[in-house]
DNA sequence: AATGAATGAGCGTTCATTCAT
DNA sequence: TATGAATGAACGCTCATTCAT
């Protein structure tokens, strides 16, 4: 008795190993700037190749695995921001994008799913819509304050933040001060 | 004697027709959001691989190529800006950004080489530099008139459209009204 | 049980069947003068380019593999040569020489990796090793007792070796009496 | 009329430059231990592939044109070495092994047109042939003299000199002191 | 569920050779 | 006769994916 159930226990940790040395290893990847060679990525993991087609059928998953960390962690600062912020909105909505660009700029994985707009997975897709909540709340916020632009939408702000995001590692080297391209979005996205 | 002139063009022609079949169908690929694999590109222009490679040793020599027309055509369409725009600085960067926007928008192949922010071919580095000399001179201007913020150069407006055309695509579909997002650039650019 | 017992064999026996038959078609390829590209000895040997590469990730290991049995049987030679012949030093030393000469010029795999002096290999690293140590001994013996030209050590017999074996190939048809050779060569390895 | 014989003349002049820019070149990349790309000899030559192909149609020509200056070479220094050693016919003998040995080693194209042992074009196929004529005979007065070994002819020497000058490169770095090779064979010959 | 061998499509690249000019 | 553009076979190598065990 036991036994049969210690088993199935047993193979849940080995899988749960398996998963956390194959996200390891592609995220080196990523950091590395490569590709994620599922084969390569199986082998360095000490993992069989079917193991690591188990776990991740297709590189969506495997890029949302490895993201969805830092998504969480990017809900969890804007709200953060914005809570703190109290009644302040400007603060409020600088806070909340601030967060959102460090996260972004942060995780390569992240800036990938991101700036596709589109999520394979429930557990993203669920982060994505709260994240969509939280950001739709300030901006209705700011609107009616008359401190944003009519025409910009939660969707706009994910466009822009991975296009700012993109702008910062857009050469041979990083740019210095990013945050000054997040001044320029805060600045512009003020009504005329 | 319009015969024996004719003749050394004949070969030119035909290598001519060469090179603009590969570019055609470069220019496909790209537009599908393809890569550039030499191999296929020859094999779909009905070419020998050993033509591609002559015309296009690397896929950097390529994509420069597919994007020098649109390069050129930005660095005329900035400069017709300013000089329009006379003494109108505002204008005159307003009037730029919005001309290197749209042409980055509309041609894939110069928005990547202009995000690499590196160029490999002699022509399309001196383009680059024609239109840092034409940016370089318009910002001057602009910060002299209290129009612009002090911390930002030419190099920082080349990641700055880049991604704000990224961002324009950065979705399953393109966004709505992509001008929004140049207005929102241009009014984040003036001072504080 | 023998089932359950087989099982995992069986696989290996389908990867040992491949093995085989990509070395057989090396082999083959060798015999006949060519190269070894893999690509084609995959194809020849009706196996997937990646099986191919599997079993040997690059021509060094190709060779070796194909080598290595003809080079064990020259280890064994010799030592048998040298043991068989006693306290007689004379015959020690030709017969250690006769039987890598015989070898040598019986597998052309194993002339070209002795002839390049590297061995990239661990298994045929040692016996290259052994080998050395076999011959060292003979050598040192050989000295002591006035047989050998004080200025040849191992590594020279080795080159000679293949040098020899080179001779007996190094023409539109194989040499007559290739022991000629090997004569000539124990002859002038005798001090002046 | 000046104009119709000039004109051939100057192709003359054209086409003998264009023949040693070739020959300059393919032997610096023989040289440098790389292949002979007629594509690539060509270009560096700055003269068109077909012109190449004119001169050289096939490797062998080409390899062979590259040797004959050293082959002429070792046909002068072996009688050069035959003559001087007058009636001293062991000295002849090892003079002109030491003049092939030394040739030999310092000319690769010569190496590997001589290891093959057969010649496509009519200049090389008469250098080789006065050169077995010099070798005959002193092999003949050698054996006549008790200094020989009964069974070796010109044949077995261009093996075993092309052999010992294989031997000497065999490995990751030359041999030293190669001369010793030389004895080895020079003593080898003497009869048992 | 885990393993890893096998497969083969596909891309990069070189080079010998032909042929129109 | 010289040129060099064109060709395509061939090889090196990678990787996504399947499947038998």
């Amino acid at each position: 008795m036991p036994e049969i159930l210690a088993r199935p226990q047993a193979q849940r940790v080995d899988a749960a190993r398996n998963r956390a040395r194959l996200l390891e290893v592609a995220r080196a990847h990523l950091l590395a700037g490569n590709d994620l060679p599922l084969n390569t990525i199986a082998r360095e993991a000490a993992v069989g190749v079917g193991t690591a087609y188990r776990h991740f059928p297709n590189r969506a998953t495997l890029l949302e695995a490895l993201a969805i960390d830092a998504f969480e962690a990017l809900l969890e600062q804007v709200s953060a921001a914005i809570v703190a912020s109290g009644t302040d909105t400007a603060a409020a909505l600088r806070g909340a994008l601030q967060a959102a660009f460090n996260e972004l700029r942060g995780d390569a994985a992240l800036a990938k799913i991101l700036s596709s707009g589109a999520f394979s997975c429930a557990d993203t897709a669920a982060i994505a819509s709260d994240l969509v909540t939280a950001f739709t709340d300030v901006l209705a916020r700011a609107r009616r304050e008359g401190l944003l632009r009519e025409d910009v939408g939660p969707d706009d702000l994910r466009r822009l933040l991975c296009g700012l995001a993109a702008a910062t590692h857009a050469g041979t080297e990083p740019v210095a001060d990013p945050s000054r391209y997040l001044e320029i979005l805060v600045a512009g996205l003020r009504p005329h």
